[in-house]
Order: structure tokens, then C-alpha cells, then sequence
DNA sequence: ACGTTGTGTTCACTATTAGAACACACCTTC
DNA sequence: GAAGGTGTGTTCTAATAGTGAACACAACGT
């Protein structure tokens, strides 16, 4: 991790309006920390933010108050556990109608399957449950993010944005996979997210909600993508039933 | 949720020192959120933190940018997706030894597992995974919180920390169990955080990290309590090792 | 003993934030 | 269909809250 003086406050600049400059340092320490894969000194977190020390030493003195951040006896800082408190707050009753269908997905299928979400440009998962018999470790962890450009669910929920909403990066040949995606309901990629897996995801669109997927992981050889994509629509139905999509 | 105009910005008095007014206003719009089981206007999170409305607006656009929140068309603002992806960086390092452990100690057990650590007084559970041949659904979902003075897990983790830092709603009966379990090196509950379960709670002392513990959940006629108790052992050793406890 | 690298504290200055008032959009109600 | 309600978003000035330098202290390595 190395210094980036030149990020501004914002992490993008929203079109309108000033930010808060406090509370935007005070989110970027704990995407820093996110980012750096060990616990960090004031100093190497202020030289991250571009800030003088005292500035990042009263932020972070606020952010273990609320118990967003944990310090080592060193003074090292990492991310505290109150987080993934707050975390299971997101999109709770999505999650709520979502696991159950994804857990009866998963045995059914015989493949891990996964609840994703749109996030500006990114695709990040909220909730994955393995198989009963499962033979691999799990694909995605809640919590991980890639881009919308890649992999079944990506295009799954591009199909529910339009065309002007695409990032820059999606090509000729993706638009085409979306296309197909909208006229058969459903979306497949092969080594795209993870080498070596096929996946196949399904657009979950709820009202007043960000764009959604259902997702399903398998090996190559194993199955027909068609049925698969047939048994993550039938949940879809089902969770857009309860939440009045 | 009704308003609480008395909270004050620091979620508890720190001892020492003023905390940043800003930041501790933006989390707490964070806290309300997740506290609510809905969308909120702006007006009704101006009236939880007892700030002025354009206040918590500045805020909010803020937290948005970020991706910390996002908003219906309506405008009403809940969690947003990219605070799942904050919370996958907390004790990553972790929760990545611990997952194959708690995976294989579920399957061998044929009971949900999970990994619990201290956040200042209450249990937070990190990661859990149930068995194969799960009966029930989950127990304990990932960023679930309870006090420390109930449950396997709170004893296993009371015994790694002076009974001065003990919360003030430890029993006598409390300090003896923790006592039995100091000496025995495992703690059991029955009934305590989940009706008509039992569980076993080992503790797992980290070097420079909050007390944690591994736990498993059973039915109670199910199975000798130290059995499981020693299956956990060996895997809190794996991680100890690994992370050099 | 010295320099280095870290934390924690204090203080004067000013940039940042606070809060009122205003403009506008969208409902429902009468 | 006009009035009233409820909501968002914008602009403005005062002064509060934040900024960043300098200082004191502790731990560690050379």
C-alpha cells in the first residue's frame, strides 16, 4: 500500500454538491484498512490519506469509539468486528427471503449458488450457500466484489440497465451475451469470475431496489445450463413474490 | 425506531480525548440504518441523531458517494452493498484459517460451527458453517451479536480476559462457570443464546487480537459435550499455529 | 547513549460545517 | 383543481468544529 496524495475526499465525484470532508476521510481509513491485508500505523494511514497525523489520529479515535476500527496493542489499527455487524444489516430482508431459496437451490443442484447485488460499477456478492455434498471449497464469499463487465451475473444484471448505464468497458461481444441474456432470461459465462467454472445467473429485479442476480456455480462437464437457469428462475419468482418486486 | 435526540456523538465516553463530531455523526446514520428494518427519509434520520436536516443531507450524500448507502427513487436511504464489502476485510486473515477449520470440525461433528470474537462487551460471530447434513437451518448468521454474559461462546471468551474487564452483568453463577471453564478449557450452554440447543465453546487466544472462541451448536440429546469440546480443541490449535497465537 | 519510529497532547488559525430560509416536486384531500 | 402536506435539493452567513504544527514521551534497535 503505497501513499496516494492525489485521491480526492469523494470517492467519485457525484455530480452535484459538496461532501462532507470529515466523514469522507473517516470512510477512506476504512478502505484502506479493507485494502491493506494487515493492520496499519497512524502514520501509514494518514500518508495513505494524505492528511496530517493528528487529523487521522482523532478519526480513527472516533472510528474505535464506535468500533468500526480495533487496535493492537502496538497501536496498529484494523478493521473491527462491529463492522461485519453493521454489514448484516444490508438488504437484510433480501437476504432473509434469499438464503432459504438459495440454500434449497444449492442442494437441489448440487452447486453453490449466490445472491449478488449491484454496487455502482461492481458486482459484489451478499450471500453464497454451498451444497449439502459439496466437493470444492466455496467460489464466492459474501463480500467480494468484481466487476459488472465480467461473469454471468454481471450480465445478468445488466440486462436490467439500460444501455446508457454501462461502464465504459463493456464490449461489442459482452452486449451481445447481454442481448441474448434478455430474450432467454438468463445468463452463462465460463472462467470469467473463476477459472475452470461455468456459471449461470438469473436478473432478481426488485422495486425501488438495485439491480440483482441469482447465480449458480458448476464444473464444465456437469450439467445442462438450461435446467439450472430453469431452477434459479423458480427461485427468483419466489423471492420476488415476497418482496413485491 | 424513535428519535433519540440525547444520544451523544460517541457511541460510549472513550476516556480520553474528543472524537471527531463529523465522522461520529455519519456513523451513526450508519447505526440507525441497520438498526432500522426499513428505508428512512432524511428527515427521520435528522430526527434519530438530533441534527439539523440539511445536516444529515451533507452527510448522507456523503456516505452515498462512498457507497455506504444507497437510496430508493423515492429518495428514502438504506445500507448499500458496498458495507459488505468493507466487512470482508475484518480479521480477513482470520477468518481465512478458520473457515477450512470450522468446515471440517462441522462435517466431522454433524453440527453448524461458527467463530465468535470480543467486540467490546458482546459477542460477534464472524464466520459459521454448518454440515453437510444439516437438519436445521442456520443458528448463528455472520455479524449476529449478543452480550458476552450469555452462551458457550461469551464464557470461552470471559476466560481469556481479568475479571476487571469484566461487564457488569457477570452473576456469581457466571464466574463460576467461567471458572469451571478456565479449568476444564472448554464452556457449555444450554439454552442461552438459542432455545432447546445446547453448545460447546472453546476458547482462542490470538496474539494481539481480541479473545475469540470456536463454538458448535447440537441438539441437547445428541452427543457427549466433551467429545465436541476436544474436536474444537484440535482445530483452535490448527489456527493458533497458523496465525502464531 | 544515541537516533529512530512510533503514540498521545496541546494550541492558535481558518476552513469547514451548522442551521435557517427558500424553491421545487409529488402526493393526497377537500 | 386548488389547497395543504411531505418530501428533496440549494443557497447563504455566522461561528463552530476541524486542521496541522510543535511538543512530550515511550519503545526499540543500533
Amino acid at each position: 500500500m503505497t501513499t496516494n496524495q492525489s485521491t480526492p475526499d469523494a470517492a467519485e465525484a457525484p455530480a452535484t454538491g459538496p461532501a462532507s470532508q470529515t466523514l469522507s476521510r473517516g470512510i477512506r481509513i476504512l478502505e484502506v484498512l479493507a485494502d491493506a491485508r494487515r493492520p496499519l500505523t497512524i502514520d501509514e494511514t494518514a500518508g495513505a490519506l494524505g492528511v496530517h497525523r493528528s487529523v487521522a489520529y482523532r478519526l480513527i479515535r472516533t472510528l474505535e469509539a464506535h468500533g468500526l476500527v480495533e487496535r493492537e496493542p502496538t497501536g496498529a489499527i484494523r478493521l473491527g468486528a462491529r463492522l461485519a455487524a453493521l454489514a448484516a444489516g444490508v438488504a437484510h430482508d433480501l437476504q432473509a427471503e434469499a438464503l432459504p431459496e438459495l440454500t434449497a437451490a444449492a442442494n437441489e443442484l448440487g452447486m453453490t449458488c449466490f445472491l449478488v447485488v449491484l454496487d455502482h460499477e461492481e458486482c459484489v456478492t451478499l450471500a453464497s450457500v454451498e451444497p449439502r455434498h459439496a466437493v470444492a471449497t466455496v467460489a464466492q464469499r459474501p463480500g467480494t466484489r468484481h466487476p459488472v463487465s465480467v461473469g454471468a451475473p454481471g450480465k445478468a444484471i445488466l440486462t436490467q440497465l439500460p444501455a446508457s448505464d454501462w461502464p465504459s468497458d463493456v464490449t461489442a461481444a459482452l452486449a451481445g451475451e447481454v442481448h441474448e441474456a434478455v430474450v432467454r432470461g438468463w445468463a452463462e459465462s465460463q472462467n470469467e469470475v473463476i477459472p475452470s467454472l461455468h456459471a449461470v445467473a438469473v436478473p432478481l429485479v426488485l422495486r425501488g431496489r438495485a439491480p440483482a442476480a441469482l447465480a449458480a456455480v458448476y464444473l464444465p462437464t456437469d450439467r445442462d445450463a438450461a435446467s439450472v437457469a430453469a431452477r434459479l428462475l423458480d427461485s427468483a419468482a419466489v423471492i420476488r413474490a415476497a418482496l413485491g418486486g
